[in-house]
DNA sequence: CCGAGTTATGTAACCGCTTACATCCCGATG
DNA sequence: CATCGGGATGTAAGCGGTTACATAACTCGG
């Protein structure tokens, strides 16, 4: 039983006047009163919704934004596209989400995909295709808002997070909570590059100078390695590790030191991911705004739609103090 | 800077062709191999790329499916759209997703949208609308198939994990590690029910007479009060847990109440969430296949769009046994 | 050397809407 | 009572592709 789709030649001949009427009836043009709802009644009958391929075709607008995530089983990336698609259902947008799986070819393949596909504008979520490369296809792409992405060169609104300003809480945190020799996990990219300095920071403002330095590249295993390595070289009574994923390795390394997180190591990590609650002893996070940046990315994208030109944004992470980290009494 | 979309029209005037040639080249038809080459290059260098709106009203396939899921947020969810997506990809197509948040008016919302966005068939996952319901918007609605949801009277192809051969698998590994008295944290729906009767059977096959049952309705505060209404019965060393978020509930019942899981009373639990590898002891449980159940889903849209019946599709879990199951030395 | 059979290409209708413009109808006005 | 203004509705031209059908150019066999 396949459905045939009804038109609106159908509906306007059952009710006996002209298509111009019977769109005029559902988009909210003149029509006298009764004549709409009678219209309206009839076309709900015969099953008739107006087909939204016609309509964009006609009116040049689809109604539907391009989003393009890292990773489509990213935890985080779930809680944006819930607020990305609460937020432009608002507007009766909707969007389609692609992953570029972290492949920049494929990315850029994925952008061009959506751009046939006529979205209104894109949403570039996450680190992936260079600024340079994003650049040169700038011409044959919609209008962009970007999150969590560098594109300084892009000349479209970014919604960010402040990486910087999170990793410093995170580290004065550990500073408040007695540690002194404070050790980093850090990770790549602009992310990483950010919260490194948010550490160097907090420790610079309490006039400690920074522990020892290694690189996780964000993954479980990086961070099981650089913790490793912290833990030969030592010198360090707590770690601001970079992410939640890599606090994870860093927990088994230093288990296997016979370190005791939350005793003889402070940790305090990055994301706020789901899991954390559930490590022993319980991570302490900085959690990121997830849904939160997505909501912001829906509006910066329905504002640059109406031609504005929305201020970039930047969202603080909020600190989810837990036992990875305990008093060593020295505090203020 | 407003990209200015490039139309065959303009193509076919710069290559010196009609656009029927244009068309034809890009699709595949017959067309001189030097034209053909000709054509794409002068596409290429204009930047063009067909209209897929324009295509889909002239050709009737939009050539993208509609994907409801229940819940943005579900880890499971995103490993399910990554495998649609990959594997609608390979034919060319891509998907809409919406969530309907577990609204059953929202859903029949979002599926009218879907409908009215012209997506070629639908994948429903995880229940939702009463089956009553969903058959009565039938016939507005474009075909579809049916990822771990009730449906049958809605002659859809069906895709579905084993929930009671898993279930008989899980309660079987508790049976083989020495448990004599197994309860069970049960769910609500098709899914509670199935899991629930592998249960039973697998005692059943053992000769075992089955434990206490409470309810924890799928949620983490169920399967806390569940638990604790076990723990105050008594009567059992096992528990089968019905998902693994309930499981986080029972950890914490179980240990308020004095009992260490793994020692005092073994848990094995379903779905395979990443976070039961970090709980303290880890959480044995039955992993979902969710990538793969995505995938099927893919295909038999596929299929469905081809003119196929594809069979129901029944896949099985793996067992990821882990130290909330402790040996009691019983064994077979 | 002509007509049939190919092959390459062009013409134009159509997909289902929206919308500018034309038309019609009425009551108000001078 | 002719004219004018304005609201309700209809007509038809797109929107940017696809594709059935027509046409043109060639190849070949008799």
């Amino acid at each position: 039983m396949v459905r045939k789709k009804v038109t609106i030649y159908e509906v306007a001949a059952a009710a006996g006047v002209s298509v111009a009427t019977v769109s005029r009836a559902f988009n909210g043009g003149r029509v006298a009163p009764d004549t709409r709802s009678r219209v309206m009644r009839i076309a709900a009958d015969m099953g008739f919704s107006p087909s939204s391929t016609a309509r964009s075709l006609a009116t040049g607008k689809s109604r539907a934004i391009g989003v393009v995530i890292p990773d489509a089983t990213g935890p985080l990336y779930g809680r944006m596209l819930r607020g990305i698609g609460l937020e432009l259902a608002r507007a009766g947008y909707t969007y389609l989400v692609e992953s570029s799986e972290r492949d920049p070819e494929r990315e850029a393949r994925v952008l061009r995909d959506l751009s046939a596909r006529d979205v209104e504008a894109l949403i570039l979520i996450g680190s992936g295709l260079a600024s340079r490369t994003l650049a040169a296809m700038r011409h044959e792409l919609p209008q962009m808002v970007l999150v969590e992405r560098e594109g300084e060169a892009l000349q479209a609104p970014l919604i960010t997070i402040d990486n910087q300003g999170a990793a410093e809480r995170a580290t004065r945190y550990l500073i408040e909570e007695g540690h002194r020799e404070i050790a980093h996990i850090r990770g790549p990219r602009r992310a990483g590059r950010e919260r490194l300095a948010g550490w160097r920071r907090a420790l610079d403002k309490a006039g400690l100078k920074p522990g020892p330095i290694a690189d996780g590249g964000f993954t479980e295993a990086g961070g099981y390695r650089a913790a490793q390595e912290l833990a030969w070289r030592g010198g360090f009574t707590a770690v601001f590790v970079s992410s939640d994923r890599m606090a994870l390795g860093a927990y088994r390394a230093f288990r296997e030191a016979g370190l005791r997180v939350g005793e003889d190591v402070g940790l305090v990590a990055f994301d706020g991911l789901e899991f954390g609650a559930y490590l022993d002893p319980p991570l302490a996070t900085l959690r990121q705004p997830a849904q939160r940046l997505g909501e912001e990315a829906a509006r910066a994208v329905l504002a640059v739609l109406r031609g504005e030109r929305p201020e970039d944004l930047v969202l603080s992470c909020e600190l989810v103090p837990r036992a990875s980290v305990i008093s060593k009494g020295g505090g203020q």
